[in-house]
RNA sequence: GCGCCCGUAGCUCAAUUGGAUAGAGCAACGGACUUCGGAUCCGUAGGUUGUAGGUUCGACUCCUGUCGGGCGCACCA
């Protein structure tokens, strides 16, 4: 709709313009600011320019009026217009708001170490990014969701040492030492107990079976972790073993080295990630020869590179911004435009129940589960919740609020308004198909307003992913929901003169809801 | 100490990325047809956008300082 408009006012001014909602509907459907900028230019007054460009669109059929205000210049779309489209998204809802396009995106997100079960600190990068995916998928980018496994390094090694004295104490029964660090959690115990059943108690002998136990453990907790994801529904298309690609870190590490961007000090390899920003150098490799984790990133992100996306997006939590800089640089040492990659934040949330801190799972050791959130409220209210706010705030929120049913509870608010459609058209006896050809003209201010807003899910999506800010979809949903309640409520419908009019608008609402809460990972409650 | 993020109604958060009178929900108070489902709706109240400057036709948004909170400052992952 908005691209529409946009063609029709650039086909005739010929210059670029800013497009915007005006904040009050009955100003028009869309606004511009252009005059302002012009009037510099021109040395005339805005109002004067303003009113000259309403001219230019007295015949055009889309508009039903382009007026001028306080330099604005408003345009009210025409009833045949929207009429014409609600009619086309109602019959093709599984094409509304779809979109083409020729870019390739590598979105990648959650990646957390296969060491346990993902905590809700997770939760919140991964229904981010799920939505996200979904949502790009949905406007015709080439997208590609991945899953980088941490599997190569000295938590892996842990993960199994931790196993195996876990075992020892537990199956054995024999006294152990535990070291500074290791994984606590009950869940290390019931994973001894089960190697115990699937390996045999043998494998808590000696020592020489922790890499056994590592690489056995690690695949548990891969499966562990999608089953985590598969509650929220989350899939994955591809995911990334840092250990497969450890064979390529001498390819990785010549394309460093020509960049001139490495040195040798102390014996060690460095890279100069300072001079693109970073606090300081980088060691890649220590004095042992062993590479560093960065080394990991390195390869895994030459390996991204290498298979050609337009774009890269990964999302991290916040805790790891400091690690922007210096892979940004290694992948300017590599010969690649780092700017192609973008660096969501997720960050922290903070989890209270009935106005306590939520409670940390002693299984996982002592962080708060993220299986435990989603069996408590479940998926699509901790999805809603998630989506709600900008990334890179700081978010609090008392899961208690997700039990209501009523409009403090969004989700619920939403799936309500999703349900009354149905309910309506139950009530009428007529069918879609049967008013869909219906002409919405002469609406009432309402009506119109309610029409418009609907079919505002294609804008609403591209802003939405262009600025990787979800809550812009799900502010959306939240106010159709509310337009509707609200028309509901003034305006019967069965039975009346306006009855398929007023069916036909619903249908369109039904379609953005459902469009809408499906690309957010939520299925449309059909009633209550 | 340095770097990044955040600070908006009592609370949780929005604000078309520099645009019109800063908006929702919760909490408080007052209302609505014996209901196409009152699981909803309407109204009242609530603000010097942490703070002090600056940039311009216009600033919650950009710049500088400052205060408060979070996170990070590995040859660990």
């Amino acid at each position: 709709m908005k691209k529409r408009v946009i063609k029709t006012i650039f086909d005739e001014l010929q210059r670029d313009f800013v497009l915007e909602k005006p904040k009050d509907l009955s100003f028009g459907h869309y606004a511009t600011p252009i005059a302002f900028s012009l009037a510099k230019e021109l040395k005339q007054s805005p109002m004067l320019i303003a009113e000259e460009i309403c001219k230019k669109f007295e015949n055009n059929p889309i508009f039903k009026e382009v007026s001028s205000l306080k330099g604005y210049v408003n345009f009210r779309l025409s009833e045949d217009f929207l009429n014409e489209y609600a009619t086309y998204a109602i019959k093709n809802e599984n094409e509304f708001a779809k979109d083409t396009r020729d870019e390739s995106i590598l979105l990648e997100y959650v990646s957390a170490n296969p060491t346990g079960p993902l905590h809700i600190g997770h939760a919140r990068g991964a229904v981010i990014g799920d939505s996200l995916y979904r949502i790009g998928k949905h406007l015709g980018y080439d997208i590609t969701s991945e899953y980088y496994i941490n599997d190569a390094g000295n938590q892996i090694y842990l993960l199994g040492l931790s196993i195996y004295l876990a075992g020892r104490e537990n199956i054995l029964h024999v006294e152990v030492t535990w070291p500074d660090e290791f994984y606590r959690g009950e869940y290390i115990v019931d994973l001894a107990q089960e190697a115990s059943e699937e390996l045999g108690s043998d494998v808590f002998k000696d020592e020489s079976n922790i890499e056994l136990l590592s690489s056995w453990g690690k695949e548990k907790m891969i499966e562990l972790i999608k089953s985590n994801l598969a509650d929220l529904g989350i899939e994955f298309e591809n995911f990334v073993s840092e250990k497969s690609l450890y064979d390529k870190w001498e390819d990785s590490f010549i394309k460093l080295q020509k960049s001139d961007k490495t040195y040798v000090k102390d014996g060690k390899t460095w890279i100069r990630s300072s001079d693109l920003g970073d606090e300081k150098d980088r060691v890649v490799v220590r004095e042992d020869g062993r590479a560093t984790y960065l080394a990991g990133d390195i390869i895994y992100h030459d390996n991204k590179y290498q298979r050609n996306f337009d774009r890269y997006i990964n999302i991290w939590g916040a805790d790891h911004h400091g690690y922007i800089a210096r892979v940004k640089a290694a992948i300017n040492f590599l010969g690649y435009d780092e700017t192609k990659l973008e660096v969501i934040l997720a960050q922290m949330v903070s989890l209270l129940k009935g106005g306590e801190p939520y409670k940390m799972s002693k299984r996982a050791g002592n962080f708060i589960l993220m299986s435990d959130v989603v069996n408590d409220v479940g998926s699509d209210a901790l999805r809603f919740v998630f989506l709600s706010k900008k990334s890179d705030t700081h978010l609090e929120f008392d899961v208690d609020m997700f039990k209501q049913e009523d409009s403090s509870n969004p989700i619920f608010y939403i799936n309500y308004a999703h349900a009354r459609i149905n309910q309506v058209f139950a009530k009428s006896g007529k069918t879609i198909d049967e008013i869909v050809h219906v002409k919405l003209e002469n609406l009432s201010e309402e009506a119109a307003n309610l029409l418009y807003t609907a079919l505002l899910l294609p804008e609403v999506l591209e802003d939405s992913f262009h600025s990787y800010q979800v809550q812009k979809l799900t502010e959306y949903l939240k106010n159709l929901a509310a337009l509707l309640h609200k028309f509901y409520n003034e305006n019967r419908v069965v039975g009346e003169v306006n009855e398929e009019k007023y069916l036909k608008l619903f249908a369109m609402v039904g379609v953005s809801l459902r469009v809408g809460l499906s690309l957010i990972g939520i299925k449309a409650k059909e009633k209550m």
